[in-house]
DNA sequence: GCATACATACCGCGCGGTCGGTATGTGTCA
DNA sequence: TGACACATACCGACCGCGCGGTATGTATGC
């Protein structure tokens, strides 16, 4: 009957859900509304409590983007094993796992943080630093132009998804995925 | 040698002169650089002042930003009379009026802008409006999805733009974009 | 003289961050 | 097995700062 563990006190779970509570505060109110004070309470948890865990705001922003960016890494490998075409293996992937993310419950969790992305220098570099590293990794299957040219497309898309005013999701979006993802498949 | 005019008080200068600083503070120091204070400062006026000639922070800014669109306006409606070809004719445009802004000098007006503009809903609703506007009045040229799949990817490599990390500047972009204009010519 | 066009001084607020104290764990040794 | 020592986890109150915004004074121009 009685759930609640021995240990009292589980500081690994309160880092996770001050990470957690802190992108379902950027989902729900923008990027404006991640506060300290606001993650901090969401996780049941005092501003000091919070410091203790991140030296500076800063510090959590970067452990909350690589976390993301860890789970896109992961999402992309899997779609990348049941692709059976070579060509454009990886931008098929991405732009898959880019729009997976839309899809998700309770709105996206890259887009606020990716408003954040942009605004600061450290979490622009760990992005460009990522997807360096991989473009070079598949440098043999996704150099061609027209893979960028899909990719960037996608981004577009994405874009598009973050201007839209409140929940306006047009569903003819679809449509121009599969177009990207056919268009990596033919070569040249 | 005296270019002192006899008006000592020139307000309608005074507001374009906000307006421009305003631009100059976010290509220089980010969206978080345009303060009122800075602004105002910027413009060799105080804050005081500056709330003469607009009744809010958010009204300085949504006043740039219209300010941006026209221009935006003009310039397309410049490229587009120099356009021959029917077919794609504003998604051109559109692309090139985008890129032309890159190769300015001291940097991009719109890129510190835009980034307020996915953070502000205000901004959004204006951009949205406007991009609707055009879309609708050019649907019977520019509605093919092929076409809005190049204009994706311009926003696409303009988003790529911003991310880069300080002036590291990839000249390669500069084919792509040949690229993506070629391909709103060819029709289906 | 009277509206306009500013300057000056000030306010309240919420932010990120700090600090001392206090519970709560955990290893140690008799 | 307990008592002790120390480390960890967290609370609660506080701070300085810079922000957007306001109220009032004052010089300029028609």
């Amino acid at each position: 009957m009685n759930a609640m563990p021995k240990r009292r006190k589980q500081p690994d779970r309160v880092r996770r859900s001050l990470l957690d509570c802190a992108a379902r505060l950027a989902a729900e109110h923008g990027p404006g509304g991640v506060t300290v004070q606001a993650v901090a309470a969401a996780a049941g948890v005092t501003k000091g409590g919070l410091f203790h865990h991140f030296p500076s705001k800063e510090a959590l922003l970067e452990s909350l983007f690589s976390d993301l960016i860890a789970r896109l890494n992961r999402e992309i490998d899997g779609l990348m094993q049941t692709d059976p075409l070579a060509h454009g293996r990886f931008t098929r992937a991405y732009i898959r796992a880019v729009f997976a993310d839309r899809i998700q419950p309770e709105g996206s969790l890259w887009a606020p943080l990716s408003v954040a992305m942009i605004a600061d220098p450290a979490l622009r570099r760990l992005w460009a630093d990522w997807l360096q590293a991989r473009l070079t990794r598949h440098a043999d299957t996704d150099a061609a132009p027209r893979l960028e040219m899909a990719r960037l497309a996608a981004d577009g898309l994405w874009l598009s998804d973050l201007m839209e005013v409140d929940g306006k999701v047009p569903p003819a979006k679809q449509g121009l995925l599969e177009m990207l993802v056919d268009a990596t498949k033919t070569e040249r």
